[in-house]
DNA sequence: TTTTAGCACTATATATTGACAAGTGCTAAA
DNA sequence: TTTAGCACTTGTCAATATATAGTGCTAAAA
């Protein structure tokens, strides 16, 4: 157990590194506290002792370690409200009722990224909880084609397709069998069903039925499984702990392009908003992702900030407490 | 003018400082013309006079300048036949008969991304050179609906719209009225087409068309001017010029978000391959953008490489003659 | 028992120096 | 016109000294 004094302690180290990063001596503390410097000091070898601190060198002031960022998230930080400025940037985007939800969600976190210099992530839901709506064709000329998809969360999709030989009536046959036979199915299971149901059946009434079914099962089989944005990707260039290693910049830019870190991001369990520190962001050591699931009738879909270890988690998490709240009404 | 020679040691030089960005000295190039270092020097000293090399400082080896590159680009490099490996690869994509065209473009420039280390850029024809083909609502629930716009050229994009007490049989009308009336306008002159001719009718047959004018208005004038594919962005910080320089490194990286990059890539005259070496690039001294217009059918739109000045222009401007020859039929 | 003053100690950052390598320009001879 | 030779310039690297900001520990004070 803490006590107080090391409680304050270790809050203030956190707030003072997360302001600017060098390791932080005994003796700007003691400032603070009104107790001398030789105080303060026991105090922090007990904190390095519980592996809440840590020193970069015999010498030097202490930093906060990940347990450290971890109990000052859990503990210690005092949510504060968001300032007028930011919540005004805002508004503005809630206010504006021409925009679709989702506008409004990927508009809010641009925004949050230019107010913060955080990368922000907005991940729409995945294909195994979009049902197939309807799908559409468009003839563009003699060969070529746009078939479009449309999901009950109101995701689309839309793919070009060539058919030689083809008439158009044969398409419009097979587009009125699919919306027949398995709309209402889950995008990820729509390949199989076109396999067992409605090849047989299209095999009798169409001609070309082999030509239009494997354009359509192509169509399905690459439905993207998430509709991504990442916003303010650059922006991790701005935090001195990246600006100064090249390494770690590439290591971050390749997992913000590599497709496993949405996974990363959508698998989660519960509607809370979720701090993942260092290690645990599975991106990089002083990588923190901060994150929620949102909600809204039908649609659903994850929301994150990603900047260094050393962020401002209160405002951060205030920030999306907000949004969300906002998203869910 | 310059002599033989002189053009054999601009050659030369410029080669190898593209193989690794060392200042070349005047013994290397000596061994390989045979003749002495200091007759190198002679030579070099007028290349430098003629702005064609530089120094970094008094008594270091030499290196291109702009205008040396420019030189070279124009009049010295031979273009050298892709090799089997990279061939063989891009050979995989166009032989695809299910990809619709503008995913083997897409797909092709990725592969030439992996191969060269550059970052490549896809640009779809812009919305003036885009004509209406057809709009199709699709009512996703009591209030939200999903409209999609088709162009001429097979270019889709769609908006969720919200609309309160509207009945579907208004918005239908409204759909066949605008796919009667202004089908085939070029899609930035469609908002003006709306208000225009459109809305005075609709105000006679329709309900509620005060609501669903503003409603098609904004999905109109929201239409994005371009399909935009950015490859590889962060392959730029494998290229030594950038990997020991943050502030190129973030110059870089903020040019190619911002949208002026796009203006600037496609603002564009003939339909030859072009190089912009350096400032002409308009994103950083050290970068070259090599670029081409492709066409094929109703399609076309841009395709740019995007790597250090210190470029491979040889094996960029082979590749990218081989790309255009294969959309192009 | 807790806090504090004082001191020895340690690691880092920074500037200074000297030796060395790589390259140049110029001159005079081939 | 080409080349050998030489004096000169600059950058790089390692070694060294100096200053600084912090620590841990001990013994005295509260």
């Amino acid at each position: 157990m803490l006590t107080e004094r090391q409680e304050k302690i270790l809050k203030l180290i956190i707030e003072k590194y997360i302001k600017e990063p060098i390791p932080v001596g005994s003796k700007v503390i003691s400032k603070v506290l009104k107790c001398s410097s030789a105080t303060v000091r026991n105090d922090m070898g007990e904190l390095e002792n519980l592996g809440l601190l840590e020193k970069t060198h015999t010498s030097s002031g202490r930093i906060p370690s990940e347990a450290g960022y971890r109990y000052y998230v859990d503990n210690l930080m005092e949510l504060k409200k968001m300032n007028a400025e930011d919540m005004l940037k805002l508004q503005i985007v809630f206010k504006n009722q021409q925009l679709a939800l989702s506008d409004v969600i990927t508009k809010s976190l641009q925004v949050i990224s230019d107010m913060t210099n955080y990368t922000t992530v907005v991940l729409g839901s995945t294909s195994h909880e979009n049902l197939l709506k309807q799908i559409e064709v468009i003839p563009i000329d003699d060969v070529s084609m746009i078939v479009i998809i449309v999901t009950d969360k109101g995701h689309v999709e839309h793919k070009n397709i060539k058919l030689q030989e083809v008439s158009l009536e044969d398409v419009k046959k097979t587009v009125g069998l699919i919306n027949n036979l398995i709309s209402g199915t889950p995008i990820d299971e729509v390949s199989s069903k076109l396999e067992f149901e409605v090849k047989p059946i299209i095999g009798k009434y169409v001609k070309q039925h082999e030509q239009l079914y494997n354009a359509f099962y192509h169509v399905f089989s690459d439905f993207t499984n998430q509709e991504v944005n990442i916003m303010g990707r650059s922006k991790m260039l701005e935090q001195p702990e990246f600006s100064t290693n090249i390494d770690k910049i590439k290591n971050v830019f390749n997992k913000l392009e590599s497709p496993e870190i949405i996974n990363n991001i959508t698998e989660d369990d519960d509607n809370n908003i979720k701090v993942y520190i260092g290690d645990e962001s599975n991106i990089d050591s002083d990588v923190t992702v901060i994150k929620t699931k949102y909600k809204n009738g039908g649609e659903e879909g994850t929301i994150a900030i990603i900047g260094p270890k050393r962020m401002e988690y209160d405002r951060v998490v205030s920030m999306l407490e907000y949004i969300k709240e906002n998203i869910e009404r």
